[in-house]
DNA sequence: CATGAATGAGGTTTCATTCAT
DNA sequence: GATGAATGAAACCTCATTCAT
């Protein structure tokens, strides 16, 4: 699924692809892609060279550059790629369910999930994708997609009554996403040497209740 | 209160100090210290130059080094100088109150208001301190110190009876922290256009009750 | 016209050439030769690409090192092929006339009309061709020829009794060549735009009198 | 007289020059342009690389950039900087002179002179100022402005009678100019071992009188 | 013969850091 | 202490050329 076609195009062959014609380019192409995500991991963006990831590859250095523009290029297709897969599934995932409970549920269990089961991916995200006033417009895409999401199961359950009606609306977003953000951090930071997924209920539970115990909150 | 007292320090020439002793050198490595962050918050860490900051602090591309190791130093300095302010800003606005909840309240209403007070501060924590591989040793202290005082004030409030006693302790700990850090994010990316302060209460509130309703809840 | 028949050559493969036996190179051959005189021009030789020669020619990069041992090559066999049919057409021409007089005057409509017929080649010529520490040992022998051709024409005129018998000999064929070849490049820098043959006759008259008014010799 | 005061500026220091201040950087930077002149001059502008430049003029890579934005920028530089030094002599040549014929004999033996004086600029200056296409902007300001002094003079010399007045005007100026431009072409390519002055006076009479004989021209 | 993906040497440029003044 | 010109390592990227298909 390469993206950067611009250059030289020759994208899919004019011949008939016979048996995995494409597959080569395909192959490769995402053998750097997994490279880099490794490498950028590792060291982080700024950090990494492009002869770390062509040797992480085992590619010439030339070679990225006939898949990548650039090295900036790499990480912009990492997000566009990885958004794209992850956001897919995250959809698909709270779609199983109907109510809004399980749905936040559902994208909780989902988020984690995904970036426990792609810790370089998890990593870079965390690092790259939340900051770097740097790509920030490609980047931002995902954020705000996300909490579109969010956005609509919290509208949802405020239909359904499951969730409060006097919420401030794009705070609770941001609440929301925060929480994980940070679960997915603290797991990162450690090593990712716990299961991940673990901590998706317990979090779902601070989320609908908060950390006020019953009877306090009946003072209010 | 430069740290890397290596090179020099005392010695303050063999010249008497005609005006003001110490206070030039204070004077001129804040100077580079705030020069540093206005450019590290504008650029991005990778992306400034020692000249820019230079230009900025209106000194010498040298005379940087007169006061900071490397340039990895002077974020590294930073951190340390800015994280030890703050910190001690949140304690004592903790102390300021008795019970959990108030305590809590003020941590976060300290937090976004100190943020708010220094907005290159704040872009520059946001964007680097969180990227870990890089500063970790240091930046952890910070998040390590801001985990602790919520702990403090999480078990307090447990004591007290206001909090619930059926919480994940860690994971609490990295709920607070992520729900407050996204809220300055959103802040941050959106570019400082609205009071940040304001989002105390609101998130407060958040974090004691979620955002289940009361009727649902009861259900559980 | 492949005059880098070291690789392979009159092999014509085993199998029987079933169309157009050797009309196939040869087509390739001028095919990629044009398509890089037409880069060339477009671009200068050094900031083509082979890629750029391939596209244009409608083959792929590596079947230009079928016909062509360098990037080099490509222009030498160009200066190679085309001087030898400039000169052709120029000697021919040349030759049409008797006196020296008509034989310059022709000569010098033959070099402007090649030069106009072909403005890629003309663009090449006047950029690569008269500088070029690069392939001077070929491209003198362009020069060298050319002058050759005044030389004789001068040699003839002088005899004749039409050109001035005090000319210092080497610098009038220098004085004959720069002249035109300013012409020329003045057309070209104008983008092709005017008729080039139409200089030859003003050309012609001005290498035959001078700017000089007859008025003003009488009195040298 | 660094032209590229652009980036960084810091011209003339502050402190009030005590010696020989900027004199420093006006030393490197003519070291600098001279080393590349004499490199671009053996090697061609690309074939030349900055390390060849650094090396002949004893300086680091680095340091060149601390003079020139870019490569291309030495290459800019020179002919800016030559352009108008040799453009002014020749002016001033010409002005030594009042009538017409002793000024186009000044400016032919000046053209002559300056190019023998600096071999290395009359390389490069027949080598990359006529290719056009690449500087062309610029080094088209020098042709333009030569073309505008032999402009000038002729149109002196028609109203002072001592040129033919029928004379086809842009024609005439490159006509000139090819002439001179090529005899020095000549010049070079001969490895400049001989006198390139001397060339001068024989050119003046071409230019003047033509290669015809006045009794075939009694002819026409 | 033809292809075009792959190679990797080599070039330009940046910039943290040093050090003579 | 302060300066800022100079350094040169190291990074990114290009593209002529090769070779397996």
């Amino acid at each position: 699924m390469p993206q950067n076609l611009d250059k030289k195009d020759k994208p899919q062959k004019d011949k008939p692809d016979k048996d995995i014609p494409v597959k080569g380019k395909k192959d490769k192409y995402h053998r750097i892609l997994n490279a880099a995500i490794k490498v950028f991991a590792e060291e982080g963006f700024f950090h990494s060279t492009i002869s770390q990831i062509a040797k992480e590859a085992g590619v010439a250095d030339g070679t990225i550059y006939l898949y990548f523009k650039s090295k900036d290029d790499i990480l912009l297709q990492f997000f566009n790629f990885k958004s794209a897969r992850v956001l897919d599934r995250f959809r698909k995932d709270v779609n199983e369910a109907n109510d809004a409970g399980s749905r936040l549920e559902n994208l909780i269990h989902s988020h984690l999930r995904e970036f426990q089961k792609d810790p370089n991916m998890a990593v870079v995200f965390q690092a790259e994708a939340r900051k770097g006033r740097y790509l920030e417009n490609r980047v931002n895409n995902l954020t705000k997609t996300y909490l579109g999401i969010v956005g609509e199961i919290i509208e949802q359950g405020q239909v359904e009554g499951v969730f409060r009606k006097d919420l401030y609306f794009s705070l609770v977003k941001r609440f929301v996403l925060g929480s994980v953000d940070e679960v997915i951090n603290a797991w990162v930071n450690a090593g990712g040497k716990y299961e991940l997924s673990s901590m998706a209920d317990p979090l779902v539970d601070l989320l609908l209740r908060g950390i006020g115990s019953r009877s306090a909150m009946a003072g209010q």
